[in-house]
DNA sequence: AAGATGGGTTCCAAAAGGGAACCTGTCAAG
DNA sequence: CTTGACAGGTTCCCTTTTGGAACCCATCTT
């Protein structure tokens, strides 16, 4: 199966992952999320090929993750902000690291403590159901087919 | 920067890509999810090369994430299960397949839908603080060095 | 005119991936 | 007792993707 096709398969998870399954994608979002919007801030921090992140940051753009915006001209500069779209992904980061922080910490512990604003304590995301409130575990839920279930080969 | 030397990063996403964050290593914990464990059944539900698969579910094992038990002896035969540490990889693949639903789906909706046991009701998963119990969005955090931030090289 | 800056593109060698064929125990059938 | 099937890999070859470094280009600054 060819990278690209992902977008084609009936599964949300495969489609996600052709747009930020790739290797060094996650990284650079991981980057916007700190704040990072310049060519060289990604570069610098991520220490990935300059033709790797150009191609990355293009893919994102193209995929509406990523907005390019111009920060001033003559000469002409641009950067690269999360969209709303980009910005939904951060669920997906936010449960990486914290499986990192469980399960990769040296004895120090975690890296990157996360703040949350409204109630200023360190906080970890917990994934609740949206129906009942209660949180939710790999073994709570049943997969059943959706109505966009085995497209007709559209 | 090569693959390998991400779980030295003082990032726990960086950490976490380390180990999941391969072309297919997420589709392969996306069928363990739904509760595929043999070497075929992989394959054939992901198309993936099949050398490239034995790499991924050794790398998956020597991980931890998943565990090689004999389901029969003569001729011996060994499939793939998910550890607790596996099964703690839920959040991510559920907050990817809810980006995907989102964002990916085509008019008819997403392709597979989640219902919570506990309640019975098509769920969503909803990332709340483990402090207060609000819902969090991107900017709701504010990241914060922890104990295990800038390593001495360790 | 000689850098410096930001953001790329080009080139080459090395690594990873796709596809198909081949190998290894073990059992079942003829 | 040879032939086939099955599960689970491994090998081989060829294409695509990376990593790394060099080069390009428009615009300020000295």
């Amino acid at each position: 199966m060819r990278w690209e096709d992902l977008d084609s398969e009936a599964c949300s998870v495969a489609r996600t992952l052709s747009v930020v399954g790739d290797r060094w994608t996650l990284l650079v979002l991981r980057e916007c999320f700190l704040g990072r919007r310049r060519f060289e801030e990604f570069e610098a921090s991520l220490g990935i090929a300059r033709h790797v992140l150009a191609d990355r940051l293009k893919k994102l753009t193209e995929a509406g993750v990523l907005s390019r915006i111009a920060y001033q001209e003559r000469p002409r500069r641009e950067e690269y902000r999360l969209t709303d779209k980009g910005r939904a992904l951060n669920p997906v980061l936010m449960t990486l690291a914290q499986w990192g922080d469980t399960y990769m910490a040296g004895p120090e512990g975690p890296p990157l403590l996360r703040v949350h604003n409204a109630c200023g304590h360190v906080m970890q995301g917990v994934l609740v159901c949206s129906e009942c409130g209660e949180a939710v575990g790999a073994r709570d839920i049943t997969p059943k087919p959706g109505p966009g279930a085995a497209r007709p080969s559209s």
